[in-house]
DNA sequence: GCAAATTAATGATTTATTCAAG
DNA sequence: CTTGAATAAATCATTAATTTGC
């Protein structure tokens, strides 16, 4: 339950939400309804990794930042970054989540990791000397 | 392709050259001289099968079933099954990564504005309306 | 046809993340 | 803030495909 008015309210009104010009639809006469944001690859890559160098829950004045760097590559709103960064927390979760799950459902999957871990012990005997890293 | 011989003494000297681990059957009628796991035919098609019915990441109890059943078809451990599913959701994640790279081929514009700590200062507003990390 | 040389696939390891429990 | 558990990403290393010269 954020507010997202201040966030949006900053921007440039054009193209609100008119599908006028979209990527890649086929304009083939039938205007699809639909036109929800598609992040370029670019636009992922940025998001993701100022995720994950820290930025979790943007702020409004954070999200407007990364919303104007994002326009560099491509059409994007202020709610579509924060839509996306909600999605994102949420995604990871779920993920987490799906693995405690799965976690418990068996013998957990430490011991899978067990095995793999003595495989690994066993070969690490010759450890190369003065491995700094 | 790597030289067998002790290439001087490489910084990291990644020498696990030899096949010294997991020598699981010499084999003396087949000619099992290989080191690494080599999934027969069938087993992949198995291994495919349940990876598109739905396990992607199974557990460790799902991963003793399945080397179970692909036991049938030749020798095969629950490391190979684990390493097999992780690789396979790793290389399906990149070759659908790359279909939308090539999909998109946006045209990659300059950048100009640099990164988001070149702060934009003027935006101050009331950025307190929502935004509570 | 056939191996040596080269390239493409892919099994196995290491490294960097994630969320959340302590 | 630190640590546990479990990856996913990146990388290393080996095997199969294939190319190439004979």
């Amino acid at each position: 339950m954020y507010a997202v008015v201040p966030v949006m309210s900053d921007e440039q009104g054009r193209s609100s939400s008119g599908c006028f010009y979209s990527d890649k639809q086929p304009a083939a006469g039938a205007p699809r309804r639909s036109c929800r944001w598609n992040p370029t690859p670019e636009q992922i890559k940025d998001l993701e990794e100022l995720y994950r160098s820290g930025i979790k829950t943007p702020t409004a004045q954070q999200i407007r930042q990364v919303t104007a760097r994002l326009r560099n590559y491509g059409r994007v709103e202020g709610k579509n970054v924060f839509y996306w960064f909600q999605n994102h927390r949420a995604r990871e979760r779920q993920k987490r989540r799906r693995e405690l799950i799965s976690m418990h459902q068996s013998d957990t999957k430490q011991q899978q990791q067990t095995l793999i871990n003595s495989k690994i012990t066993s070969l690490q005997k010759k450890e190369s000397a003065g491995g700094t890293n």
